[in-house]
RNA sequence: GGAGGGAUGUCAGAGCGGCCGAAUGAUCCGGUCUUGAAAACCGGUGUGGGGCAACCCACCGUGGGUUCAAAUCCCACUCCCUCCGCCA
């Protein structure tokens, strides 16, 4: 959620800043008038409840002087001053609710540093790397073995076995059997090992409360990509990012205990509704996979180096895997509704033949912390809102197919991950059992 | 699932219809004392909103209700604790 007072502050700031994702100015301009409103309706409701305290008051010294007759007289005064400011605070909060209603729907100020663009095609590539590629290697060249789709590298080594999972949940439900599974539980693991240097490992539930997704800004908007389970109102989480940041939901954070970094590895659920018939087959796109997050809050000084730290470890992971990878600079209509700026890490998988998005890491600035009112004391200042960061390292079936068909070998075998082949037993492949 | 107890400020913990935004203690900040520190003592120390300001309003788990007046009474819900049952 964007500043009230910034927005009054501020107005044209705030106007230009979200032209650049295509918000008109007339829908700041009615929160202004509302807001105006609202602040009139407030005053004359204050001033009635003011009167009534004060009646009331009187009404009590009253009796306690034994005038019967007085406070009698007193409270009948106070009792229909009190209905009319029952009557005005009714109009005042419904107008209050309404700004609150259109300052939820703002999303966050992209960063200044943030790129033009209205859409996907204005997102800027920043870099690639590739094995090798500090050595002088080119981008790498693939060989007829290495395009071919992880789905069928899956089912011939029996690591992938959608059939069954779509027996179980439906389709875009995989499951993972022997090698396959244990490579998805090998990438978790070592991930999690990776940041377990400076990130405090988190198992969180798989499922929130409505209050906690909304803390988050995934509800009500996104409503429609969420499981529910409406008997007990519980959502399946569609990120650690969902419990990761209400953890300290209403709390004032000590300054010395900032940035405060966690870890989570969970399964992730997503309806994908609006994306019927798009990817599909295999891994592409899946209605629930699991995925390590990285998440801090921290100081507005700080925010930059979290930022920097996560991008490093999300980067650093696809780099021990030997994936070949690109960093994408989010322009501003391509930004999600929260984040001030974000950086994809796409990495490129042969047997597809495309760019997969397997990490996106976000800078919220305190629009995420507003919400769920998360805030630090700084030294002699008061509470003032934490900054929060967080992104993927990383979303783990996309990655399971890069490998896969990035290492498959002329002989149909998979080479595992030097780092990953410790969780084999210190074996090197995969092969057909 | 059954029975009972509870939810109050950064923390602990009083209050159970009328200057209660809230005792007391701890914490923290400032001061006195001290060569310095500790201790002791003195003073200050909630959040949010409105108003140029004086000041006003809201907030004692959440949402309703009663009343001239609610942290305090009533109803519903949520969560926590104890005991019993059931169960991984």
């Amino acid at each position: 959620m964007i500043d009230l007072a910034l927005l009054r502050r501020e107005p044209d700031d705030v106007k230009a800043a979200l032209a650049r994702r295509g918000i008109s100015s007339s829908q700041i301009d009615e929160i202004l008038v509302l807001d105006a409103e609202h602040r009139t309706a407030m005053q004359a409701a204050e001033a009635l409840r003011s009167r009534v305290k004060d009646l009331s008051r009187q009404v009590g010294e009253a009796r306690k002087s034994g005038d019967t007759r007085r406070a009698d007289e007193v409270a009948a005064e106070s009792r229909e001053l009190g209905d009319e400011e029952r009557r005005a605070s009714e109009i005042a909060d419904a107008v209050g609710e309404r700004v609150r209603t259109l300052l939820l729907d703002l999303p966050n100020m992209p960063a200044a540093e943030v790129p033009d663009g209205l859409d996907e095609t204005g997102n800027v590539e920043l870099r690639q790397w590739w094995p090798g590629m500090d050595e002088g290697a080119p981008f790498p060249t693939y060989e007829n073995h290495q395009r071919v789709p992880h789905w069928d590298i899956g089912a011939q080594l029996g690591l992938l076995d959608l059939e069954t999972g779509a027996k179980l949940a439906g389709s875009m439900f995989p499951l993972f059997r022997g090698d396959g599974s244990r490579l998805v539980r090998a990438l978790g693991a070592y991930a999690l090992n990776q940041h377990a240097d400076e990130y405090e490992e988190i198992r969180p539930p798989t499922f929130a409360l409505t209050e906690t997704m909304t803390s988050t800004g995934h509800l009500p908007k996104n409503q429609i990509e969420m499981y529910a389970i409406e008997r007990d109102d519980l959502w399946a989480i569609p990120t650690a990012e969902v419990p990761l940041t209400s953890m300290r939901r209403g709390e004032i954070i000590d300054e010395a205990d900032l940035p405060i970094k966690m870890t989570a590895l969970t399964a992730c659920f997503r309806r994908e509704a609006g994306a019927a018939g798009r990817d599909t087959r295999g891994l592409l796109r899946v209605h629930e996979f699991d995925k390590v997050e990285l998440f801090a809050y921290c100081t507005p000084e700080q925010a930059q180096s979290c930022f920097d730290d996560v991008l490093a470890r999300a980067e650093g992971l696809l780099q021990d895997f030997g994936l070949p990878y690109r960093v994408l600079d989010l322009c501003a209509g391509d930004l999600g509704t929260s984040s001030a700026r974000t950086f994809d890490l796409e990495v490129y998988s042969p047997g597809v033949d495309r760019w997969l998005e397997v990490s996106s890491i976000s800078w919220f600035r305190d629009f995420q912390a507003r919400r769920a009112n998360v805030r630090y004391r700084p030294a002699g200042g008061s509470p003032t809102l934490v900054h929060t960061v967080n992104g993927s390292a990383l979303a783990w079936s996309r990655i399971w197919a890069a490998i896969v068909e990035t290492n498959r070998q002329s002989d149909g075998s998979v080479l595992i991950p030097p780092p990953l082949q410790a969780f084999f037993g210190g074996r090197t492949h995969l092969r057909s059992r």
